[in-house]
DNA sequence: AAACTGACTAATA
DNA sequence: CTATTAGCCAGTT
C-alpha cells in the first residue's frame, strides 16, 4: 500500500508545491513536478496525493491533469468533491469538465 | 533485485 | 478537441 506522506520521500517536495499553489488558481501535474525537480515525475505526483490523507490540509483540488481537467481516481466521488472546490474558489468550469487554464492556471513568481 | 502499478504527458493519427 | 501508443518516476510487493 501506499506510504504514509509523513515519511520523508521525493513526494516532499511535491507536498511542498501544490501547498504554494494560491486561492484560486490551479496547477498541472506536469507543472507540480516541474517544480519539484521532477520534470517527469508528474505521475508521481498523482501517486503522492493518492497516498495524501482526508485530513491533510494541503489544496490538493488545485492540481489537475495537463486539460485543466480533474483526473478521476479509483473512487469516482472524490473527482467529483474536487470540482466543488473548485468552483467554490471562483472558478468556471467548462461542459466537458475542464478549467480555463488560459486564465487559472498558476504561474509561480520569482 | 525484479516486476507491477499508477490522480500523467508528449507524440501521432 | 478526442483516441491510441509509448515513456517516464517512485513506491509497493
Amino acid at each position: 500500500m501506499a506510504a504514509d506522506p509523513r515519511t520523508p520521500s521525493a513526494w516532499a517536495a511535491i507536498y511542498a508545491q501544490v501547498q504554494r499553489i494560491p486561492y484560486g488558481r490551479v496547477a498541472t501535474y506536469g507543472q507540480i513536478a516541474a517544480l519539484a525537480g521532477k520534470p517527469r515525475g508528474a505521475r508521481q505526483v498523482g501517486y503522492a496525493l493518492y497516498a495524501l490523507p482526508v485530513d491533510s490540509s494541503l489544496p490538493w483540488h488545485r492540481v489537475v491533469n495537463h486539460r485543466g481537467a480533474i483526473s478521476q481516481r479509483a473512487e469516482s466521488d472524490a473527482a467529483e468533491e474536487q470540482q466543488l472546490l473548485l468552483e467554490a474558489e471562483g472558478l468556471n468550469i467548462g461542459d466537458n469538465g475542464c478549467v480555463d487554464l488560459r486564465r487559472y492556471r498558476w504561474t509561480p513568481e520569482p
